[in-house]
DNA sequence: GTATTGACCGTAG
DNA sequence: TCTACGGCCAATA
């Protein structure tokens, strides 16, 4: 498909936010009862783990929806639960998925860590 | 156009 | 073990 990669996001775009629906693809990818950092992405598309978080900042105005939840940092824990509405909300889905979370981190999260650099 | 910030990561002291 | 610093890329002020 040639022209138009149009981002959906932040509907006041005019610019290609090729990078961001990368990581928004990225994280659609991740299985469900799974996690993956911030960092793996960005190893995956060859960025850096700040832009990452950053697409993350416009996922509520992406559709679909993106899972960020899935989504954590290197130590597994939740750090961008403040960035969803509410805030527990991000708990809530993780639970949802059979993924136990304790005290904002991830319990077992190295064995239910998902790397695209590794699975893809 | 320059400076600061951001849901981060890795290494050094 | 814990704290401090730099690097990475893009958006915002």
């Amino acid at each position: 498909m040639p022209s138009k990669k149009n981002a959906t996001a932040i509907d006041k775009p005019k610019k290609d936010y090729t990078f961001f629906e990368n990581v928004w693809a990225v994280a659609r990818l991740i299985p469900k009862g799974r996690v993956t950092s911030y960092g793996a992405i960005a190893k995956y598309l060859g960025g850096s783990p700040r832009v990452v978080g950053y697409a993350m900042n416009g996922c509520g105005d992406v559709k679909p929806k993106v899972p960020a939840h899935r989504v954590l940092n290197r130590n597994g824990l939740l750090t961008g639960r403040h960035h969803f509405n509410p805030p527990e909300l991000m708990q809530q889905l993780l639970e949802k998925e059979k993924i136990k979370v304790e005290k904002d981190q991830v319990v077992d999260f190295k064995r239910l860590f998902w790397d695209p650099a590794t699975e893809l």
